[in-house]
DNA sequence: GTTCACCTGAACGCAACCTGACTGCGTTTC
DNA sequence: GAAACGCAGTCAGGTTGCGTTCAGGTGAAC
């Protein structure tokens, strides 16, 4: 179970922490930036499943940084950190459409939970996508409504791939987003696990999910 | 639309006043009790789009009766009120399958923008319900009908499966929900707790209720 | 036609998991 | 106080299936 998550965090040192301990909890960071403008520029198709967004940032407020979001049409789950303990901060990051506030200084496991209770939550009343994508909270794929079982590598691997839907996913970014770092992976063991991931999505009337891109890499519709 | 809301709190004055403020602000009251087996009795074969439940009641723990309602199959939010504002109490709250938890004293508007929050979130789909549940009461399990005496340890663990019934339940989540914070638990307890907990679960006929995500945790259907 | 990248079925080692039995400890019963 | 009991945790051995590699086949590029 991989969700995405984005950080954007001005405190250099909290934002690596960050970082570093939300991979360790099983998030994928796609995404770590100071400021609101980097975040809108990095934003790829495919938005994290969460937003941390510390709501004190140097170029934009968090808040009105949430509303940015939401009006070109993101609805992933924002959860904002604020330094100010106030009900008046509490309350307008609220109005700004954030689903959850978190107040500083915070204890990192109650971040996860937080975090985990978005994304659950989030995840299923997210607008409905069509054809291939992940159920994080089973666990599996659901290809035209049909769930399929993955093992931890598989899921990895189409996560990997559906994060960057539409793009060609070169050979060694698969490899280094779905194996752990340092691994030595031969070759020919992507390619039996892309095999292994075609057999259990492709229905039998319907072309490969998983198209190659030879000499590249792969990619999905 | 008008959404409904269930409160669950001992204080009367409280409740009262919660319950004349939540229709002000255009919640629809759809139950208001003292107590969790009140709540047990009184739900109806439709629940409320959220529920507020105090964490210190009479009868019955506030999170205890999450994981209650959530083994009965009821997946609509819940807000938990707190008096204690410990990281622990925070913690088991989420565990329990709680959305979102307030400290008391609270401030009123935020309730109510928490709540609306939580709505807009909504529950998710209701799953095709097993016949698995756990009776509070009784501090047993009940499955097709069948009552099955569980002792402490396995009572919590079910509980937790149950809380997030239809996903998957990571390992160290489990060993979390079901241990004493800070105890070392052998990886090979927890195993052996599945296995008793199946034991006597499963009937003849059925195959087993508990799933096994190799490399990720355990789901309840 | 040759070469190269990728496909694919089969096989193997190992880690994860299952399971029955056992021990230790606290509580209850007589 | 001793015996019986139930719960929690551990161990050892068996089983399963995941991750990986190998060998051979296929098709595209040139």
């Amino acid at each position: 179970m991989t969700p995405s998550v984005a950080i954007v965090e001005d405190d250099l040192a909290l934002r690596a922490g960050l970082s570093r301990g939300l991979r360790e909890e099983g998030f994928e960071v796609s995404l770590s930036v100071a400021g609101g403008t980097a975040l809108l520029r990095g934003l790829k198709d495919l938005p994290p499943d969460v937003f941390v967004i510390d709501i004190g940032l140097p170029d934009v407020d968090g808040r009105d940084l949430c509303l940015a979001l939401r009006a070109r049409g993101v609805h992933a789950p924002v959860l904002l950190l604020t330094a100010r303990g106030g009900i008046t901060d509490r309350l307008s990051g609220f109005h700004s459409g954030a689903d959850d506030y978190l107040p500083k200084p915070f204890h990192f496991e109650e971040l996860v939970l937080r975090l985990r209770a978005l994304v659950r939550r989030g995840g299923k009343a997210a607008d409905p996508p069509s054809g291939l994508y992940l159920d994080l909270a089973a666990h599996e794929a659901r290809n035209a409504g049909r769930g399929v079982g993955l093992t931890p590598t598989e899921f990895r691997l189409l996560a990997a791939l559906l994060a960057h839907r539409g793009e060609v996913v070169r050979r060694h970014s698969l490899i280094a987003a779905a194996w752990p770092p340092g691994a030595i992976v031969h070759d020919n063991t992507l390619d039996a696990y892309v095999v292994r991931l075609r057999r259990k999505l492709d229905g039998i009337d319907q072309s490969s999910a998983i198209t190659t891109v030879r000499g590249i890499g792969y990619s999905v519709g």
